[in-house]
DNA sequence: CAGTGGTCTAGACCACTCC
DNA sequence: GAGTGGTCTAGACCACTGC
């Protein structure tokens, strides 16, 4: 089996080290996001695997959300990096279940290099590096804040967004992430709970001191499965809306 | 390929088929829970598929819950039922991450059948019949009621609830629910939001009137798909912790 | 129609568990 | 070593899409 020059790790199954150089292809831009990937069968040669192998390989790529499978038309590179995801959890429009709704506006109110706290640089796993890169946004809806969102990210891969103008940030911050640092979001772990809001980011949302308020901790990981993103987001209790699927 | 008598639908792939007849099996209790199923290449033969079909009948299994593969052993019905599910999501003990910790207490505080609100009934799909079986508990750590649980069930398979003692409740409803009337809950759908607690609920909880309650309403489902149970539970808010992983 | 992904087969060999 | 699930192959045919 040919792979590419970065160590394929001998001792894996096959399809996780076809999955392993897929996956990096696919990152480093080979294909543009909503192409279609070669089909399966010319993969599995360039790979020199069996078309059962190098379908459980593409299985792992699709459950990873890199991929999107299409029957009888192709094999194609996820391009939306979906969501507003975060978003859909606040019901704060009307038509909450409209899926056409617009991703709402954000604004960043701070943006700078920091020192992190030790449970923040213990969930990014910084290392002995304890700086990073601190962003601090409201997101709008018909220009009225409802969401505080504190965000922190090492400084490896993220340094670069400290010369970016911030009118340049998107709405969005992962497709950021992707065309400005080369970082995919693949999966995420969050944390519900509920508390009440400090002054300070009372104001920010126009709300009064000690309102309750619905606290999500997010920590983003990469492709290669580490954390590259914690985040803790505030909004307001009752509006507050959340879905799970269980097993 | 040779099915049981309960009409394999042709037009599904072979192995859907396998997994339909397989899943009945199962749930008729041909196996005892945590017992071990017969090899894969037995499987495969008595089905009369190949053993990759086979493989992928009882891979649906897994994902439903049903069963459990361990490398080397065998194929293994789950017994457990697993949880808590719930109760792990809320902060009651100091020892949180502890997974020997044991099932709180349930007391039932009513039981009886009842005409569902329409909201209720719509969820559980009751059709022209809108009545079904109301259960009321509160769920208690250390002797102090933490959480309080309001249940709604259709009547068609749950009835002979009424006829049981309160009593010879378990802790748990969901293995009760597969002994007394064979339903096996395979998938749940919960919305998480934040309210107060009325007044009456409140003493329940041993809490003062409009205290922040989480709310969290679930969705259960059968094997087969259909709602079965649908349940509010409501708890200290300020002890809430909810942990979800995303993609 | 050609081209894609989806299903299925019959066999081989590997990795793990237990005796 | 015997028995289990896990990986892999090389091929066949089916189902869907789009020209």
């Amino acid at each position: 089996m040919r792979m590419s020059a970065n160590d394929p790790d001998q001792r894996l199954p096959r399809y996780e080290q076809v999955h392993d150089a897929l996956s990096r292809r696919i990152v480093a831009g080979e294909w543009e996001a909503g192409a279609a990937l070669p089909a399966e069968t010319e993969l599995a040669r360039q790979y020199g695997v069996a078309l059962g192998t190098m379908r459980q390989a593409i299985a792992r790529c699709v459950e990873a959300g890199l991929l999107e499978r299409v029957h009888g038309k192709g094999t194609f590179v996820r391009s939306g990096m979906q969501n507003a995801l975060m978003f859909r959890f606040f019901r704060f429009r009307s038509n909450a279940g409209d899926p056409d709704a617009s991703v709402p506006r954000a604004v960043i109110h701070d943006l700078r290099e920091v020192a992190l706290e030790p449970d923040v640089a213990a969930r990014l796993r910084t290392g002995r590096s304890m700086r990073g890169i601190f962003l601090l946004r409201t997101r709008l809806i018909d220009d009225k804040p409802v969401l505080l969102e504190r965000i922190w990210l090492p400084c490896k891969p993220f340094r670069r967004l400290l010369n970016v103008e911030r009118g340049r940030f998107g709405d969005l911050l992962y497709p950021f992430y992707r065309e400005q640092c080369g970082v995919v979001i693949t999966r995420a772990s969050e944390e519900i709970s509920f508390g009440t809001l400090r002054k300070a980011d009372a104001g920010l949302l126009g709300m009064a001191a000690e309102s309750p308020a619905a606290v999500i901790r997010r920590t983003a990981f990469s492709l290669t499965g580490e954390p590259v993103e914690f985040r803790i987001t505030q909004g307001d209790a009752m509006r507050f809306h959340y879905n799970v699927d269980i097993r």
